[in-house]
DNA sequence: CTTGACCTTCCAGTAACTGGAAGCCACATA
DNA sequence: TATGTGGCTTCCAGTTACTGGAAGGTCAAG
């Protein structure tokens, strides 16, 4: 299987397939002619990576989880714990997120959006805090 | 006021303030002997743009925001729309990670995590759907 | 006059690709 | 057989927003 055929049976680009053979976490095979080729182990780990990756998880988790994937003698607990680690720090990026959200949503209310330059976002990226106290712990 | 004065007194760290003014976002005065020298004007917009990067908008953001900062005839519809456009890419970030989260935390919570090899976190990547169609939804 | 803290510039590295150039390879058609 | 088209190769650069570190200049204090 050369390299396209294998793109579209991973849902990876090309460019993608080779620059994780540049980084070592998925080698496939050569032909003579230079080309790449793909055998079925391949394109599992492919596939795999890339269902990790749309998990969120890092290359180096993904490194860590395909040497799992391949080790007979793994123990779950191993996978476990990177996989709670990962959404660990998912739910931190999304606590992060609706802060910001909070803070962000209550400005552009509070904007009149018209041609007049009177501006509460602007006023509180100045550090002009408006209203409540709130505005100041959302801002520092 | 010198450059590390002026990092404490933004919360940025010099290198960060150096970095600024390489992208020609916040330009600082020079004194004779090459050092970097800072008047109120400069403090502002760079607390400015700290506030800014800490409500998540990006540096082309903070650039046409801090240009409207400076501009007395803005309309503050401009700036509404910048910060609308960021809070939406805000939640569009949210649900995509709240997706994640759903998936992951029904892979952990299904997996032992003890000594033995078998996982459905690895079956989940493995592209092995074990239960509901709800998980291959989630998987695809 | 030296020491230490500051400042300067420049280069490289981070994460995970993506775009593009230059050139080889394979196959079908005229 | 020439040639066109598409796919393959490598390599270099760019993306975002900094951060680390080296080599060296400057300044105030003792």
């Amino acid at each position: 299987m050369n390299i396209g055929d294998a793109a579209k049976a991973t849902s990876l680009s090309p460019k993608t397939i080779r620059y994780y053979e540049s980084i070592n976490l998925v080698v496939g095979d050569r032909l003579t002619n230079g080309y790449r080729n793909y055998a079925d182990a391949h394109i599992h780990k492919l596939r795999f990576v890339q269902r990790a990756r749309g998990l969120g998880f890092s290359i180096d988790d993904c490194r860590a989880l395909l040497s799992l994937y391949e080790d007979q003698n793994r123990a779950s607990a191993e996978v476990k714990n990177i996989a709670k680690k990962h959404l660990q720090e998912i739910e931190a990026k999304i606590s992060e997120l609706q802060g910001l959200r909070e803070t962000l949503s209550h400005l552009v209310a509070h904007c009149a959006g018209d041609h007049r330059p009177d501006c509460p976002i602007m006023d509180g990226l100045s550090g002009v805090l408006h209203d409540t106290s709130e505005d100041e712990s959302r801002l520092h």
